[in-house]
DNA sequence: TCAACTTGTTGAAGCGCTCTAATCATTGTG
DNA sequence: CACAATGATTAGAGCGCTTCAACAAGTTGA
């Protein structure tokens, strides 16, 4: 920075505001400067420039599994807000891990980002309300009921209900709802599911499994067991859906014909062609930039206190749902095989 | 840290070294340093450290597109690495944007990261070996003839030939292959491909596309539309696959009854049971571990030359690939629909 | 013409840590 | 018992930047 002042002809002082971009440097001297740092390949020390300001205009982001086809649409939807509020981000993921949880939150909170965004955190809520003590923290897809940090969800409630909805008009009466366990919002997907069954007057019929393939498969299988009559199948999300295909295809069923299937996301799996999974899609770019939002209010807006938002999803029907069969010939449902 | 320090009644300087695990410091003043910076909730200030130590003990990974399926593996061995070896680690996904990755690098520099990890970058190799002056650059899984920077590769060629061995020994002689373009990796892939076949007395059939799902559904339609018989196609990637499947679903084909199918990464929707694509494996999470060596070997190793280091793949069999038709039946192949 | 502003610029302090060299105790040696 | 050697501790400079108060030079208004 010396040899960038001293080339340009003038002090460090102005060298730091006319890259910065201050308005108060002559247009002279911002020209020299100019040249003179790209002369001098000189690139600023954002190290330097951090401890010296106090701030970062970055923000942290917390992708908690890599490997879970859910968070990059809500990456995305962050990046752009980001990008659009002159923020600079800094991705860490947790590798399932809570303890990796942990230590990515404190890492962030060690380079004083202005603020962290976890989505699909897992560890205690105690331990996310004691790191907002020292930095604005936005929870995605977890809903929480805290006075301290920020969430945005989806409304699973109203998911689950246009699942149901959808079934039921299809002609559906004996729908199976596959819970998914402490994984995010499923307690509140799994009430919309009851609650729309009641309404119609249909018993509900619940499976409980969690948010991975190999769970969904097994409840399927239990399901089939149980005697009771299935004609559709509401997965907590689109990872147990498939399991559920999986364990329909070995039984010899075919989707839709013998049995209707429904997941939750709208994962890029449920999108493949091959696959075509009717799902529910909880616009996560959407979620994604109302995190920024929350930030940013908070940083620059100074607003201290908590905000939840939760926004509707919206049913994206494909080619795993149709008529049951009963409906489709006139005939009594059995159950069969 | 001053406040730690009086509390504790040592100096800062001895703070400092406490914290930081010393060997010269007294076990009895360390348990007084510790005790006073749990009970004052004191974190020290990462920026403040890096800037004094000249040193961040962090490497900046870059992940091209974080929809990508491909990646995370890579990251999972590369964490794994980096936690071995002491290192933290920064992330960034460049979001599939030239310019997004160039800012993300220069935002590693700029945090004066000791190295950096680029995977499925797709800038060019002026660029990287720009970057590369400033601080050490490993490359994975994209083939780079530098003299600067490392790289770590699979080996294409060999896993290409793979594949086509496997198919012929099924008894196909009409292989195709769907090649990927200036997918990282293809070259070497459709060379393989192609070296085999000539080995062997086949004619190659190549329909060239890209590494997405649209690209190669079309591809596969182009394949048949040809009149060229084909009992089994050779994707370049799995994405690339997938949408062969779908021509395949649409066109009526039976997969692997009528035409065997193979794609290339070993990605989770390969797996998939729905899917069961027969692949091949790069061993990523080995790729991702090689690049934190080949880093940390320069960082404390001192190398200054550039490394290239290529695996061996392997083949994953699952239940897309069969004995064509023809030789089942023991009748003249005819291409059909 | 002179005080009162503006505008552009600068010197120096300071951000929170590390690190070197110097200092202070203690112990061992001839 | 002086002196070296060892171990533990500390003062203080410095990392590369920002920021703030102070200042010079030009402009304005009465």
């Amino acid at each position: 920075m010396d040899d960038v002042a001293q080339r340009a002809g003038v002090s460090r002082a102005l060298v730091s505001l006319a890259l910065r971009g201050s308005d108060k440097v002559s247009d002279s001297s911002r020209a020299a400067v100019r040249r003179a740092a790209d002369e001098l390949g000189y690139r600023p020390n954002l190290i330097a420039r951090h401890l010296a300001s106090k701030q970062t205009r970055t923000f942290g982001l917390l992708i908690n599994d890599l490997h879970n086809p859910y968070f990059p649409s809500v990456a995305d939807g962050i990046k752009r807000a980001a990008d659009a509020g002159g923020y600079r981000l800094l991705m860490n993921s947790a590798f399932l891990n809570d303890d990796d949880e942990t230590r990515a939150i404190e890492t962030f909170i060690d380079y004083r980002v202005d603020g962290v965004i976890l989505t699909g955190s897992r560890v205690s809520s105690a331990m996310i309300e004691q790191a907002a003590r020292s930095v604005p923290i936005v929870v995605v897809s977890r809903p929480m009921d805290s006075t301290v940090v920020d969430t945005i969800n989806n409304d699973d409630f109203m998911g689950a209900q246009m699942v149901v909805e959808h079934l039921i008009e299809l002609g559906h009466r004996h729908i199976c709802h596959i819970d998914g366990g402490r994984g995010a919002g499923s307690a509140q997907r799994l009430a919309g599911y009851q609650a729309t069954m009641h309404r119609h007057g249909f018993a509900p019929h619940v499976v409980s499994a969690a948010f991975t393939e190999a769970s969904g498969a097994l409840a399927a299988q239990q399901a089939l067991a149980s005697g009771r009559p299935v004609t559709a199948v509401f997965a907590g999300n689109d990872l147990s859906a498939l399991g559920v295909l999986d364990t329909l295809d070995d039984s010899g069923f075919t989707v839709p014909d013998d049995i209707s299937l429904v997941g939750y996301d709208n994962t890029s799996v449920a999108a493949l062609r091959h696959i075509g999974l009717t799902t529910v899609d909880q616009h996560r770019e959407q979620l994604g930039e109302l995190a920024i939002d929350a930030l940013i209010d908070r940083v620059e807006g100074g607003r201290t206190q908590a905000v939840h938002r939760v926004i509707a999803p919206s049913l994206v029907v494909r080619s795993t749902t149709a008529a049951p069969r009963a409906t489709k010939t006139g005939s009594q449902w059995k159950f069969s095989k």
